[in-house]
DNA sequence: ATCGCTGCAAAAATTTTGCAGGTAA
DNA sequence: TTACCTGCAAAATTTTTGCAGCGAT
């Protein structure tokens, strides 16, 4: 979708809080950081840190500052990191308010991702919780299977 | 706990079908393989590669060769494998007749863990597919807390 | 005697880290 | 100016692979 005059103001508030928090916590908002956040922005799904690297133009950062931005935006709770089975890491954007709690149902075939809202009771997790004496118990649920192009 | 004629004999059993399982596919028992089966027996929890490595008498077999035999072992449904979200697979060995669907409680301090029986209804699943015309939907959940002793 | 399997070693893939210099604030 | 940050290069981890020889059936 095109940038017009609404959202064009949406994105420069959402800019504003994110580098907002950057600036809160002495940190620097600097051009590769920049860059990874448009990026995460512009993708609705987890992308890998190559993902990122290959989305940028080229030689535009260092994938080891791509790794290094990532654990800072992580710990700042900015991104969500998510596990797919493979070997590798994947991220998303949390959106303000939005404390980034959702779950994927994943192609097997050509890893096509989907964003599934639905979550299961949470009577389920407290009963589990509770029942061993664990606390701060959260979850992670991903859902895979084959999607309606690869059947 | 030292095999006495019970146990002996149920485990003589539950060998048997396992390396009849191997049989079948014209693969062979070998003296690693066997290793690892009998690894995998005795803990109950998810273990890494190089937990299983360093389960054995120094030098039994390569780590490669795990590597080839979880391989192997997933593809035949024997051992079912787990992700905990640090960078390593983890393994369990899938009981007879069991389909080795359940989850697992993990300590965020000590890296403790718990087996879980208790699921989600699946309709919910079910519900999901459905809705975005995927097929063969499973799904892969773990929960993540802070022990009793971690507290 | 097959054919699969193993050990060894090298490589691939992902992630982390040290350091000297650069840059946002 | 002063921390923080970056690029580059090297290293650490986890996993895969090639190959010659060994071993289960």
């Amino acid at each position: 979708m095109k940038a017009h005059a609404h959202s064009h103001s949406h994105q420069r508030q959402k800019m504003s809080v994110l580098t907002g928090r950057l600036r809160q916590q002495a940190r620097k908002i600097t051009s590769p950081r920049a860059a990874i956040l448009e990026i995460l922005r512009q993708h609705p799904h987890p992308l890998t840190n190559k993902d990122i690297f290959a989305a940028m133009a080229k030689g535009q950062c260092d994938l080891a500052t791509i790794y290094r931005a990532m654990h800072l935006l992580e710990e700042m709770g900015m991104v969500k990191r998510f596990d797919f089975g493979d070997g590798a890491a994947r991220f998303e954007l949390v959106g303000e308010g939005d404390d980034g709690h959702h779950h994927h149902l994943i192609c097997t075939r050509c890893a096509g991702v989907v964003e599934i809202e639905e979550c299961f009771p949470s009577q389920i997790e407290s009963r589990i919780a509770a029942a061993n004496g664990f606390k701060s118990v959260t979850h992670k649920l991903e859902f895979f299977g084959i999607c309606p192009e690869c059947q």
